[in-house]
Formats: structure tokens, C-alpha cells, sequence
DNA sequence: GATGAATGAGACTTCATTCAT
DNA sequence: CATGAATGAAGTCTCATTCAT
């Protein structure tokens, strides 16, 4: 190669490096409309502008762009965790709203359908469900698990299985989002996430307290 | 012929009667095993034993096929959930903690399955999810604000949105249920459902309330 | 068997000697109105008021059937043929409009459906093209040749190939006939059968004379 | 490289542009043969020597197909209607045998066979039924009726309905074409076009004359 | 690398036809 | 004989995928 590799390359150029990426930008957005099945590559490549033999420049089946689509979406919300991640420190009482109201924000966003194609998915993409387990849920409930373990440590949680209390405390979101996400065609009255996130903070947080900090 | 006339109906007949039952039944495990785009209906015929003409027979198109199915569970859950519509008069305390271990049992049942069909469906089949919403979650959804909202009116529980406690109250097992059957394949730790069930009750129960009955 | 031939037999017996012909005047409508491949069996029984299987009972295939189709209207216009044939003897000037005259109300009957039909499925059924042919359109060319040449040799007529001035006599009127089958939906102008049949006449019976009779 | 850019194109390129018009001629050729309802796309695509995918790519549907057919020999006897459009001026005495010798030899090709297709589907197709009588028998009955009318305005024809007059000129010539179309296989003796075309002119010319130019 | 063109494989669906009652 | 039920065979159409340019 001849091509100096920081200089500012020829747009030509530029845009050839972003087209997996464009791809897999439109891909996520097709796939979360419609659901693996149902999304078509031509869809896909007419999003992204290229044509329907130029996906298959970069990924050599149609599972393969799902995976890729699914991997992008887990680690760009790996890189929303690590924010998180220094936070296990602080009490209970402070990272339990933050924590909920971040969820509130992330169910607005496009994680919501993501969250549901891989649910509807996961029994044909078993390893798809295991990385986005593996990078993302187990994480998070780790991270959840462990500050609330320490907290119990401290004598401010109640006794009982931390991993169980991180379900208490984080499944009305995702039933939230969820409900949102399935019902949100439907004229069903959606819960509002934020309202949730801040109800649910003070009641789960009542019903942990040991009274001790009270 | 030795044949009495009145008393069984000819096999044929019978046969008759059972066959689109047997084609739902045989649908409804190969549905939520796929979902609705992998599914074959070969395989639903073979499994139902008849051939794939017969589905077609009973099942217009694909689609009735699996609106049939998505009824019938439905139907199903409608009939559980007539056995809990009792119950609301009971207090709070009573209620809650008989609910989340119906849940538990149910989500070791097949329901689960249905669940993550129909979630992964809601987009390609709105009509669907509305009927699952009206007829089965915003049933018990009512069944469950309601009673909240009684034991607000007696004082036992604290104030707010009685709609989102609803969803304090189930969601943790709603994540559990989804938890063990999106990641059941995936060597994760599931958690124990019942074990959910009890501690989530206490934690919960002790949130909402305002001390009044304690 | 111990019925007795020619008493009155029992209604329902009747009904069954019916059958197929009732089968067989359904089976010509539905023919008639979508042609061969379209028509369905279905729609033959339920014209017909009877169940699919029964049309099987009293036709083997589909074929068998339309070939009945096919040759009870060439029968029944083989009874119409033989009124005609006694008529030979008369001069053409009487001939050819009375013949012109019955085949505007032919016309405006049935028939032309089945014309229709015939060919447009002469070349996947070309044995009822000849049997068409063999009982109908030579019996009636026949007898329309025969008097031609009667004519000529009485000198009425012009000389000329008799065969090709049937087609001169009989040509417009087919012509007619089709044009109303054809475009009949089309908000085309349709000509009309019984002027065209007078018009015609005088004209080719003014062509045809020698001016011997004038 | 050897190839110059910019003579031919390259040969992929050249058989993309030559591809449809292959196909219809292939569709031509199969649907005249058996009709609508009984010819197969795979006969087509063979005929072709493309894959049955392939025919696809070109006509969204069976019926796209067939309608293109259609109009591709609509839009071949437009161009041969418009050779004739010049003459209404000259006198019938001239202009009918022209046309009559014109439709015998038109018989000869594969006209009668579209004809036969037309007339078969016409009630499948009614819009196709309308497009032919539009753009093919109207303007050619169109161009005949006002030659005739011209000629009875110069007192040279008899009265009457010059568009009935047009199926007594044409009606013969039809019956013929479609006669030897339908019967062609069944040993019938066929009609001679030609000498039908020669002698029908006498006999019609004649039966129109007002004896004004005899 | 990008693409227009082509296709193999396979899906759903239809319908004439069979068969047990 | 009449029929409800079932099916084999076949056809149209879709789509991920390949390949020559």
C-alpha cells in the first residue's frame, strides 16, 4: 500500500470503510421491524444505499448480518454498562433510581425492539441469546447483583438471594419496555417508563431497607 | 353390522372432530419452537399426523394457522385466569404471594414459549398482540390494579399509580419467566422461579406498605 | 331389481335419474362463463346442489365432464339442425335469411359461450374440436353447400367454389356472434344480430345472384 | 483486455436487453399452444432457455405474462394496420380485395392462434379483451366502416349500417382464419384463404354495387 | 470492491381425485 | 348412490445466494 494511512483519505475511500457499518445500521433497523424472518436483504441494501449483491460483499449469509446487527447493538450498550460499572460503590438508595432511570431512557430508544427480535429469535439463534447473555444480561445483573450483596453487607438490604433481588429490581422496567415495545401498536395505555422508574425505585427500595440507614 | 347406531360415532367422524385440536396442538409446539417464519407446515402436518393438504383443509393460510394457535392459548389462559378473578376482594397480602406462584407455575409451563412467539410476532401481527393484550394481560393487569386500588382505599397500601405497582408487583416474574426461556439453552444460571415468587412477594408487600396493618 | 320399469317412480328416484344432467347443465354454465381451466369443480357441484364426490360418481375426471359439456350442446343443436335440414329444397332467397335469422337468436342464446369455450380450448381437447366439427359445423356447411349448389346448378346462383360462398353466406354472422362473446364486457358497440342477419342477406344474396330470378 | 469499450456491449449486457422480448416469444408460442390455464411457466422458461426463476425476474406473475403477449402482438398488427390506414381513400372496389388478400395471409401466421388465446380467455381477461378490441378490431372496423361510408357518400354503395357492412365484408375472412385455427387438427378439409379472399370480394362487391359505376 | 442478472431450492397453496362410511 | 374428509401431485412465486463483468 502506498496510501499514507492518517492523511485524510479520498471521500471515495471513506465511504467504502463506513459501508459495513452503514449496513449494519440498516439492518438493525429492518430486523427490528420486522423480525428476522420477515426482513428482506433487498430491504436492507435499499436502506443502505448499495445494492442487494454488495451486502453479501461483507456478510456472507443472512444470519451472519444478524449476528453482526446483534453483536453491534451489545457493544454499544457494553459501553453504556461500563458507565455503570463504577458505580457499585454508592448505596442502594442512590443507584437504584439512576440505574431505572437509565432504563426508562434506554426502553425509549431502538433496545426495545432489538430486546424483542432477540427474544422472538432465540430459539433459532441459541448463540446469539448465549453472547447477548454472556455481554450484556449477565453483566449487568452482575453488577446489580454484587451492589446489592454489598449493601446487604452493610447491613442496610435485607437477607434473601441477591440475584432475586436484582430480579425484583429491575423486572418492572423490563415489563415495561417490553409492554411498551409489543403493545405500543395496540391503543393499549402505555405505562409511562419514567413515572415507573421513579415509583418503583421508592417501593423496592422501602421494601429491601432493613430500616437500618431509615 | 354390528355397529350400534347411536353410541360412538363412526371413527371417521371422530377423527373429524379432533383433527383441527390435534393440527392446533402440533402448531403450537412448532410455532414456538421456530416461530412463525421458520416454521414449516410439513412439520406441523407430520407432527400432527396427516398430510399437508389437511392443515390447509382446516387453515386457510399460514396466518390463520397461527391465529388459531395464538386463540387457543388464549383461550387457555382466559380460563386460569376466571379462577384468580375471585379473588380480589382478598387482602393484599394474601393475593399477591397466590399470584406470583400461579406465574411460576405457569412459566414452567408452555405459556412461556407463546410468550416469545408472540413478542417476536407483535410487529408482523398487531391484531394478534391486541388480542393477547385485551384478552389476556389487560385482564389481569385490571384483576391486579384493582385489588391495589381497594387496598389503597382501605389504607393499607401506600399511594400512587395503582397501574404501575401492577407492575412492581408481576414484573419481576415476568422477567423470570422470559429469563428462563430466552436463556434456557444458553448454560446461564436461571433463576429458581418459585424461590422468585416467595422472596418478590415479601419484598414487595413490605414496599407498599404504609405500616397501617403491620 | 324389483321396481318396476315405467310406473311413476319415487321422487327421489327421479331425482336421481336427473342428476347428471343437472350435473352436466352446471358443468356448462361454469365452463362457459370462465372456460376450461379456470372453472372448478366445486362451483360445477354447488350449482349443481350436490357435493363434489357426486360429480365424480357420474364422471370420472374433469375432462370426462367437460367432453359431456361439449356434446349435449352439440346435440341439442344437432335437434335444431335437423328442423333445417328439411328446408334444402327452398331457393336460397328464401333460404338464407331464415338460416341467418335463427342464427342472431342462436346467438343471443348460450351458444356463443360455448363457441367460446370450444375454441378456446380446441387445441388441448381437439378430439371435441371434431366431434364439434363432425356433428355441427359440417352437418351445417353440408347443408348450406348442398343448397348453394342446388342453386347454382338452377342457375340462380353465381359460379363459384359452393364451399367458400357457405363461408360468404354464413361468415358475418359468426363474426357477430363472437364480437358480442368477446368483447360483450368491454363497452365495445355491439352489432346487432338480427340487422346484421337481414343487412347480410340482402347483400349476399345480391352478390350471389346471376340475375336469372330477378 | 481485447475489448473496446465502446462497440459492443458486453455480451451479459446485451442478452439482459434481448431477454423479455425472448421470453414473450416463448410465452407466445406456449400459451397459443395450450391457453392460459394449461400452460406452465416451466415450459415457457425452457422454451426460453432460462430458469423458471428467471421468467420472473421479468413479468412479476403469470398473468403479467400473459397480458405482456398480448400487447407485444397487438403492437406487431398495429404496425401492420398502419400500412392499410393510408388506403380508405381509394375506392372499395380496390381497397376490399387488398384487405381480404391482406387477412389471408395474416391467417397463415400465428395470428389465428392469438386470436384463438383472445378469444378463449376473454372472460378471464376482460381488460385484455378490451386493449385487443381497442387498439386492433376497432380501428381496423373503424378504417373499413368509414371507407364504406365514403363510397356509399359517393353513391357507389348501397344504403345501409356501413358497420354491419364491414362484418359482411370482414365476417367471412374471420370464419375462415378461425376455422382453419380450430379445426386445423381434425382432418376437416380447411378453407383456401386465398380463394375465399378472392372470390368473398366478388361476391360482396357485387351484392354493394349500386350498379352507379358497373 | 460493486453490481445487474440469473438461479436453485423450497415454500405455500390449489385442486382434481380417492375412499370409508 | 352420496358425501365428508383426506391427500398426491403439481404449480406459482419468493428469496438468499452466486457469478461474470
Amino acid at each position: 500500500m502506498t496510501k499514507t494511512r492518517s492523511t485524510a483519505p479520498p471521500r471515495r475511500e471513506r465511504r467504502k470503510q463506513d459501508r459495513p457499518a452503514e449496513i449494519v445500521a440498516a439492518a438493525l433497523q429492518v430486523f427490528a421491524d420486522k423480525g428476522f424472518g420477515a426482513a428482506k436483504i433487498i430491504d436492507v441494501a435499499q436502506l443502505a444505499g448499495v445494492s442487494k449483491a454488495t451486502v453479501f460483499v461483507y456478510f456472507p449469509t443472512k444470519e451472519d448480518l444478524f449476528r453482526a446487527v446483534a453483536r453491534t447493538v451489545v457493544s454499544v450498550n457494553f459501553e453504556r454498562l461500563r458507565t455503570t460499572e463504577a458505580a457499585p460503590a454508592m448505596p442502594l438508595a442512590t443507584f437504584v433510581p439512576l440505574l431505572l432511570q437509565q432504563a426508562a431512557t434506554l426502553g425509549e430508544s431502538r433496545i426495545g425492539s432489538i430486546a424483542r427480535m432477540l427474544i422472538g429469535e432465540s430459539r433459532s439463534f441459541p448463540d446469539l441469546a448465549k453472547v447477548w447473555h454472556d455481554e450484556v444480561v449477565a453483566v449487568m445483573l452482575g453488577i446489580l447483583t454484587s451492589t446489592v450483596a454489598r449493601a446487604q453487607a452493610r447491613g442496610e438490604v435485607r437477607a434473601g438471594d441477591p440475584r432475586l433481588i436484582a430480579f425484583s429490581i429491575f423486572g418492572p422496567m423490563m415489563a415495561g419496555v417490553l409492554f411498551r415495545e409489543v403493545f405500543g401498536n395496540s391503543e393499549a395505555e402505555l405505562p409511562d417508563l419514567r413515572a415507573l422508574a421513579r415509583q418503583h425505585s421508592e417501593i423496592v427500595l422501602a421494601g429491601l431497607s432493613t430500616g437500618a440507614d431509615a
